[in-house]
DNA sequence: ACCCGACTAGACATAAGTGTCTAGACAGGT
DNA sequence: ACCTGTCTAGACACTTATGTCTAGTCGGGT
């Protein structure tokens, strides 16, 4: 994905939406350009055509990637069991925290894309209402009465974007450091040394493999 | 701001501006085109020439003058005496609570504008970090050790930003139901019944006149 | 050896964007 | 009446983007 394939190699479809999705994390959706890709890849633009039938075609697969993989990481994590509701929230922040923050970027981007295109402005509302109602549930199943569920859901939810959107330069170390405070703040109750424990073991598990 | 001119008013060079926060508010800056504008404007494109060197130069422009209104806004805010540190953050929402969100979401478009231009983003960064520094700040002059301040300035701040982000299609009503438990959430007490109806009303006619 | 499907390059047409130049409209001062 | 500075329109040159068409390359099956 990060580096481009070197010239002798085949040319795929993936590749082109690869390319591209580098390009929207990086530049947005605006800077997607046929050419621009083309050239990350070493290979004639009219050649793009053969793969996709237009600019508009590469976007829509875009999308579509987008939703099966973002949305469903989400809602698996939000679904899972776990003892306690720091657990979790500590569950969900696994989610999104890795060095990289791929995934996250990405929801970023389509999010800004959405801004301009009432057509994935829908998608996007589908997949942020699944998302908030596994959050939601996810609080439910730990005693939050419904209401108080959806509200922290939300909370949790939008902060996640803005930590993305706020684009920090920040370490795994220094990111756990704060999400002590953050699952204090969202469950009402500080967690315990030992969960705080587990989680960064988890979560530093989570970023090597990953 | 929001209506076009009428054609035979004088086009200034705050007009051309208007127009292109206009277009850099819904569209980002991708999309602020000189064409655009001029039509907005019922004038010709040519003449945009006559007040600014450059398309490079009125995006310039525009930063300036975010940086000194938005910036100086929430730093002012943060900075006014407030009882308790529960009027305080109610004091810090006010300035981005208002029905049209305006300056946060020009707050967000430049956000994304500095992903894709590194001048952009050195600005971005001394914007938030006085920001930052002026909300724990306001933490710490409530009793917040320096480390919990400055975390919890950063949950407040990024919360904002990841909520302006949502684009959220809310009445005011629903979200001063919402603010009430993210008072809870940031500063790790319950409101009491008396300070969220001062709050209530403070935002309120505080929507009204703006 | 050949053929055929997968794939690519390059030439072309078209559209949309930036920026320049020139002629001139139009209002206010003299 | 006429200049002069302010502002505008329209023609032009240039660049960059999308999409089409044609002629081909290249490898695997027969």
């Amino acid at each position: 994905m990060d580096t481009p394939l070197p010239g002798n190699t085949k040319v795929t479809r993936q590749d082109w939406l690869d390319a591209a999705t580098q390009i929207l994390l990086t530049d947005g959706v605006e800077r997607v350009k046929i050419l621009t890709l083309a050239n990350l890849l070493n290979v004639s633009r009219s050649s793009f055509y053969w793969y996709f039938e237009s600019r508009e075609a590469l976007l829509t697969a875009l999308l579509d990637h987008w939703i099966g993989t973002n949305t469903a990481a989400l809602v698996a994590h939000a679904a899972t069991q776990q003892p306690t509701i720091t657990a979790a929230v500590a569950n969900v922040f696994i989610c999104f925290i890795d060095e990289r923050q791929f995934n996250n970027r990405l929801d970023f981007a389509v999010r800004d894309w959405a801004r301009r295109d009432p057509s994935v402005r829908e998608v996007l509302a589908q997949s942020d209402e699944q998302r908030l109602t596994a959050l939601a549930a996810m609080f439910g199943a730990h005693g939050y009465t419904p209401e108080d569920a959806r509200i922290r859901a939300r909370v949790l939810y939008y902060m996640q974007i803005g930590y993305i959107d706020a684009d920090l330069q920040e370490t795994t170390q220094e990111r756990l450091e704060q999400v002590a405070h953050y699952i204090f703040a969202f469950t009402g109750q500080h967690a315990t040394q030992a969960e705080l424990d587990t989680f960064r073991t988890t979560v530093l598990s989570f970023s090597e493999t990953g």
